[in-house]
DNA sequence: TACCGGACTTGCTTGAAAACCT
DNA sequence: AGGTTTTCAAGCAAGTCCGGTA
């Protein structure tokens, strides 16, 4: 297998890449047997010393443009007055204004992060005088910046061209990196430009100032054997490091959290592409020793030791909902959130009955970017009589497991399988879901739209268990009744098409001549024609209702062993391009090599 | 064993591009 | 062709997990 994939990637990329890229180092058009078998003997070396590469080169990052002061004439009011403000503060209010139409700049925390911030940026003048956000009037430059974006869109097609040509350049010089053998591509060579964090949830920090990067602040990460990125002009990196343990290129440090960001490859490299894979792996592992496990801690739900039980009992949530691990987090720096070892007694209520059920668990708490999961579950008497041992004597704001945490539970699972962590049962039991879901649901009659209706609902019962939501779209409403209005049309059209078919019928029955009986045959195809589109209308109609708040991207990118869905589409004839886009196809392009259609997760 | 920095994955939103109408 | 709707990719925040240190 490991063979198979390092193969594949090898072939792939090699075509990208233009001669003049490698060097000395393969005449690999000559030579690719060679090559080939070289490339696999590193990847065994890989695996072994921990490096991840052995050439890197890459020409840094692409830093944000620079702040350009706002015309003259766009004025900042304070209390009514017009004021000209220096270029530094300047640049902080045009971030609030851009933002004004958004309901956190009414936010108390907002603003008082914002103002805090802007001031650190004031002169010692703007300082004195400006003391009161409230008497501060940004509406010019909002209104400028409304302007300026509207020009935006009627820019000419040749302007739009110009920008569009300057960004492919940029991609091609900074957008690609070479790392041992390959030219790949690089996720995010764009340095963030500064502006206002936002944060998600009740954020502690929202509004704060976002600081510009420069070539300062930045580490650069590359082989000392490669042509070293060039800082711009009048300009110092931070610091060239040479270490091949890591896969970042660059990284600097963000002002808010104080947390590093780094530059890295794309989804589709070779590098991210094996990290992908092995973790497939080891949720299939998983699935071979996962009744074990459970038959464990359905043990340890009696044990004696109360942090075993509660360990047990984590366990458990972990695997029957897919609960993220929780770990703990500093308070007042981030939104209060927390997953399944974080959870607090506030965020659980027991139901010794509930309607027809028993034991009834009620989870309502924010989990990661502060989404809410709410969700009743019956769970076993055991359960629910540790639940309530657990909570005893307990304060809500307590936590629920307060003898567990991530690193204790992770360990006992380190030592149930190797490289078992919790996160593996959001994978394992996410992946296993969709193949189960998919033997269910496919019918292998249906047309291909129906088939893939099938696949989305799969895909939608994994979203629903990993609770991945969304915004319901702006235009939903609109958008569903604009297709109701088709579906109405088309059921006109059938109709229509109906009739004439019965009345060709009739006219055959009486005239019985060859030209009546050809009429029917093409009402007959016209009647089929329609019933199809409008079949395809009505799923794409309950496709759509079903998926109003949930996101499958997630899911689908992130939790679904690729192979399945490949292996599907090959049993059932439908074309890979129809499950996934350009760039998930590049991302799997292991996993469309490797699966054929009698995979098996 | 608590704590923290570091590296890497996961997650939702949004702006831009593409596809779809009329 | 031009406008509108849908899809895609970028952006960037927020998790997980690991390993070193006090």
């Amino acid at each position: 297998m490991g063979y198979c994939f390092t193969l594949m990637c090898e072939l792939e990329t090699q075509a990208l890449l233009p001669l003049k890229l490698l060097g000395s180092v393969f005449f690999f058009s000559v030579m690719g047997c060679v090559l080939l078998f070289v490339v696999f003997r590193w990847e065994e070396e890989r695996y072994t010393d921990g490096s991840k590469w052995r050439f890197l080169e890459h020409k840094g990052p692409v830093f944000a443009p620079p702040y350009e002061p706002l015309p003259d004439k766009v004025k900042f009011y304070y209390d009514g007055k017009p004021m000209k403000l220096s270029a530094p503060a300047e640049e902080v209010t045009t971030f609030f204004s851009k933002m004004l139409d958004h309901e956190y700049t009414t936010k108390d925390i907002f603003r008082k992060n914002f103002f805090k911030d802007w001031r650190k940026e004031m002169t010692s003048e703007e300082k004195s005088k400006i003391t009161d956000l409230n008497k501060c009037n940004f509406s010019e430059m909002s209104e400028y910046f409304k302007t300026q974006s509207e020009a935006r869109k009627q820019m000419s097609k040749e302007e739009k061209q110009k920008i569009k040509e300057e960004n492919e350049r940029l991609l091609q010089e900074y957008g690609f990196c070479i790392m041992d053998n390959h030219k790949e591509r690089i996720g995010n060579f764009r340095i963030e430009p500064p502006g206002l964090f936002r944060g998600r949830g009740d954020h502690p920090k929202m509004g704060m100032l976002k600081r510009r990067i420069r070539p300062e602040d930045i580490i650069i990460n590359c082989s000392k054997d490669s042509k070293q990125p060039k800082p711009p002009p009048g300009t110092k990196w931070k610091e060239v490091r040479h270490d091949n343990k890591v896969t970042w290129l660059a990284s600097w440090t963000e002002n808010i959290q104080g947390s590093i960001k780094y530059i890295m490859l794309n989804p589709s490299s070779r590098i991210k592409g094996e990290k992908d894979w092995q973790k497939y792996e080891t949720a299939r592992r998983l699935k071979k020793c996962v009744d074990r496990i459970r038959t464990q801690y359905r043990d340890d739900w009696k044990s004696k030791e109360m942090r075993i039980r509660q360990r047990a009992v984590a366990l458990y949530f972990i695997d029957k909902l897919a609960l993220r691990a929780g770990n703990e987090k500093e308070e007042g720096e981030t939104a209060d959130t927390v997953g399944c070892c974080s959870l607090r007694v506030e965020h659980i209520k027991l139901y010794p009955k509930m309607d027809d059920q028993e034991y009834v668990v009620e989870f309502d708490f924010l989990g990661k970017d502060s989404i809410r999961y709410y969700n009743k579950i019956p769970v076993e008497k055991r359960v629910f009589k540790n639940l309530q041992l657990f909570l005893e004597n307990k304060q809500p704001e307590d936590d629920l497991f307060d003898r567990l945490n991530t690193s204790i539970l992770n360990k006992h699972l380190q030592e149930l399988m190797d490289g078992l962590t919790a996160k593996v049962f959001r994978t394992y039991n996410a992946s296993i879901t969709l193949q189960q879901q998919l033997k269910e649901l496919t019918c292998p009659d249906d047309s291909v739209p129906a088939k893939i209706l099938s696949y989305n609902r799969a895909n939608r019962a994994v979203a629903i268990l990993c609770n991945h939501q969304r915004a319901p779209p702006k235009t939903f409403e609109k958008s569903m009744q604009n297709l109701q209005t088709k579906i109405d049309e088309k059921q006109n059209q059938l109709s229509a098409a109906r009739k004439q078919l019965k009345a060709a019928k009739a006219d055959r029955k009486a005239s019985r001549d060859e030209k009546s009986k050809k009429t029917v045959e093409v009402k007959r195809k016209a009647v089929q024609r329609i019933e199809e589109q409008l079949m395809k209308l009505q799923v794409q109609a309950t496709d759509r209702e079903e998926n109003k708040q949930i996101a499958l991207g997630t899911s689908k990118l992130n939790y679904l062993d690729p192979r399945i869905s490949v292996a599907w589409c090959k049993k059932f004839g439908i074309p890979i391009e129809k499950i996934y886009n350009k760039t998930q196809r590049e991302k799997f392009a292991w996993a469309i090599d490797m699966a054929e259609k009698d995979y098996e997760f």
